[in-house]
DNA sequence: GCCGTTTTCGGCCCGACTGTTTTCAGTCG
């Protein structure tokens, strides 16, 4: 069994504490304990086949449930949560994924009208059954009609991060005309530039505190996108978007800001640990300020809240409680990580040679706007037929274009010579040595063949890499974000074979792909990789996805020196 | 269930909003 598999049962399992009424603490524990596994960079089968004390090192994993790893390893299962399971009527959990409904309604709905899943509650809840029970009236019956209504009409999956992005920068746009607004911010995961967004969080300061907040939040759930509003409150509202995204809005008083900025930006296992930090200290960090009893010693900015326990400035990529507190507090300062503007190529485009919409000259153009000093033209091989792979005929014109442009672009910018080979079923690569020997960069990639044995795999991916021709390995894991499964190999093995070779690895920062994640990135990076950030472009819009593989970038704690196309010309061709 | 330069036992982040109530439990982030 895998993290996710491993975190999807101790999520399971605290649920199911939390209803049967357990210690809250414990219920947290197996929660906390999901959270850090699924989070986890390394493979815990390979840790446990390594060697299983490694599990003590991992924060929040005990005797207990150090042994429940090993075992849901080892067999696939863990006993106490089978026993757990048996005695629970199937269809009980699923009713946690309604808005509103928790543990103690779904305990109070078994234990007074037997209801032990979503449609018996639904029937319930319209023939006004629910309204008898304690604590619960004509409204709460109603939301939970709207909460099973929504749960049905949308995907729980978490949503692309530039469908988030745009719907956030639009919200922000429409935000700022309203009278009063002062700082306007998107926070939450899409500011930690996760690979997915589970809902947009703004925050907002405002000029006249008593006055503004009340205006700011009717003017915020007056939005012409909003299919529903959730929550309106003194300083907080809630809506659901036609999209199906949750939009929450924080209104604070400009001294708060920095303070409600971290608080808001997240994630939550790195706000406990600060929030922890401080109470160690004797003092209290909330969203409003930084307090030493009652006297506010800080909260305008973020740094603010940092230093008052002892941190230094802590970059939003890297706040998931993920090392980076314990570095901070050791160190005092962290690595300059690489930034957008570090960017002096692409290193990945297709063109109309193979299934890309515009022209050399075109892609050219919209990399010159870009400042950028040189790009990679790396259209597909020929296996790739559906999307128009060139032939050794096609790539040699390809070539004569390239080179008639770049005499004409002279001095603008230079374009090399490169191809997205296939990798085939054997792991040999799809052009012949002759055409490989004259390309300056050449891209390796599996596009097919993603239903292979896990160790054939593995084997076919290092044989590529180990093609002396070889130079950057594309989309490793051929994940299409909510679409298509990742492709089953020995990650960190592949990793180890690039850096034996000198092959780096590509983070593909098209929005579906993020491909290496960032777990890997950092993975790689302590095994000594070097990495290209690319943006796979098929059209001239999308070499604005350079962005979505930076946030990677930093998440996975890379600098500058680490990420090959942040150097000259010169320099990379040295690499080259 | 986890954890420890205040503890091996006794703590465990902190606050907002809702609905049903007159003071708060449940849920959420």
């Amino acid at each position: 069994m895998d993290n996710k598999g491993i975190a999807a049962v101790f999520e399971e399992i605290g649920n199911m504490l939390d209803i049967n009424g357990v210690d809250f603490f414990r219920v947290n524990a197996y929660r906390k304990a999901a959270r850090t596994v699924e989070n986890l960079a390394i493979d815990l089968r390979q840790v446990v086949d390594r060697n299983p004390q490694e599990l003590d090192k991992i924060p929040g994993i005990g005797k207990v449930l150090k042994e429940k790893i090993i075992e849901l390893v080892q067999t696939g299962k863990c006993k106490e949560h089978e026993e757990m399971k048996s005695s629970f009527p199937p269809g009980l959990l699923e009713m946690m994924n309604l808005r509103g409904v928790g543990p103690k309604k779904i305990k109070l709905f078994f234990s007074e009208l037997k209801i032990t899943n979503i449609k018996k509650l639904k029937e319930a809840a319209e023939k006004h059954q629910l309204r008898g029970l304690e604590k619960m009236g004509e409204k709460s019956e109603e939301e939970i009609l709207k909460a099973i209504e929504e749960y049905g009409s949308f995907s729980s999956t978490r949503h692309i991060i530039d469908e988030a992005l745009q719907e956030a920068e639009s919200y922000v746009e429409y935000m700022r005309k309203c009278d009063g607004v002062q700082q306007i911010q998107y926070a939450g995961s899409l500011r930690r530039w996760q690979e997915t967004i589970g809902d947009i969080d703004i925050l907002v300061t405002v000029k006249d505190p008593g006055k503004s907040h009340e205006k700011v939040i009717k003017y915020f759930t007056e939005y012409s996108e909003i299919l529903k509003v959730v929550a309106v409150g003194e300083t907080r509202s809630a809506v659901i978007l036609k999209k199906g995204i949750n939009v929450d809005l924080r209104v604070v008083a400009e001294e708060s800001f920095g303070a409600a900025l971290h608080y808001f930006t997240g994630d939550k296992n790195h706000n406990v640990k600060i929030r922890d930090l401080a109470k160690k200290k004797g003092l209290k960090v909330n969203e409003y300020g930084v307090f030493k009893g009652e006297k506010s010693i800080g909260g305008k900015t973020e740094e603010e809240i940092f230093k008052a326990v002892g941190l230094p400035f802590i970059i939003p990529e890297l706040r998931k409680n993920d090392g980076e507190i314990e570095y901070g507090l050791e160190h005092k300062s962290f690595p300059k990580f690489i930034e957008l503007s570090d960017i002096k190529a692409d290193l990945h485009c297709h063109s109309t040679y193979s299934d890309g919409k515009n022209s050399i000259e075109e892609m050219a153009g919209v990399f010159i706007k870009k400042g950028y000093q040189y790009f990679a033209m790396t259209d597909h091989s020929s296996i790739m037929g559906v999307t128009g792979g060139m032939g050794s005929k096609e790539i040699k014109q390809q070539w004569e274009e390239i080179e008639k442009l770049n005499k004409k672009l002279k001095g603008k910018i230079h374009i090399l010579k490169g191809c997205e080979v296939d990798i085939l079923k054997n792991g040999e690569l799809d052009f012949s040595d002759d055409i490989l020997k004259q390309l300056d960069v050449v891209i390796i990639s599996a596009h097919m063949f993603n239903r292979m044995t896990y160790e054939e795999q593995t084997k076919r991916l290092i044989a590529a890499i180990e093609n002396p021709y070889s130079m950057i390995l594309a989309h490793p894991t051929g994940r299409l974000i909510n679409k298509r499964a990742e492709m089953e190999f020995d990650m960190e093995k592949i990793i180890e074979a690039c850096v034996q070779n000198k092959v780096a690895l590509e983070i593909n920062s098209n929005p579906s792909r993020l491909d290496l994640t960032d777990k890997y990135v950092r993975i790689a990076k302590t095994k000594g990789a070097k990495f290209v950030i690319d943006t796979d472009s098929h059209a001239l819009d999308h070499t604005g996805f350079m962005k979505f593989g930076v946030g990677i970038a930093r998440r996975g704690w890379l600098t500058k020196d680490d990420v090959l196309n942040t150097r000259n010309l010169a320099q990379f061709d040295t690499w080259l």
